[in-house]
DNA sequence: AGCTTGACCGACC
DNA sequence: TGGTCGGCCAAGC
């Protein structure tokens, strides 16, 4: 039982289990779609309370992967299917120059705009 | 009360 | 494609 979590991180975190496996949203989107805060306040929220939510369906919005957990969350986008942006050919036989998300196509608009 | 920092975003160049 | 700038909002010092 849990009531020391903050009723706005409670809410951030119930939308980020909401996003359907093999999709994301951005930290703006969630704050929009909740209607309150801003992007700065869902990324607190994740970077606090985050390790209990799939925190690597909650991206930026333009798609880098998050920082220290590129790997961590790149499993999860191959084994989700996330639609990824291939690596650019000029290097491609080298180093970890890992992809990055397709935003675009992965961006999830929060079950047609329907709150529940 | 003021300044800095942060799992951000969009516009510009 | 990538770097910089201003705007944004809350927390910490």
């Amino acid at each position: 039982m849990s009531a020391e979590l903050p009723e706005y991180a409670e809410r951030v975190l119930d939308v980020a289990e909401l996003i359907p496996p093999g999709r994301v949203m951005t930290y703006g989107d969630i704050a929009e779609w909740l209607g309150e805060g801003g992007p700065r306040q869902v990324g607190r929220v994740m970077a606090l309370y985050g390790g209990a939510a799939p925190w690597w369906r909650v991206v930026r919005a333009d798609g880098a992967l998050l920082p220290g957990h590129e790997l961590r969350a790149l499993e999860h986008y191959r084994a989700e299917a996330t639609p990824l942006r291939d690596a650019p050919r000029a290097a491609r036989d080298t180093d970890g120059h890992l992809p990055r998300l397709d935003i675009r196509r992965a961006r999830w608009d929060g079950g047609g705009g329907a709150h529940v």
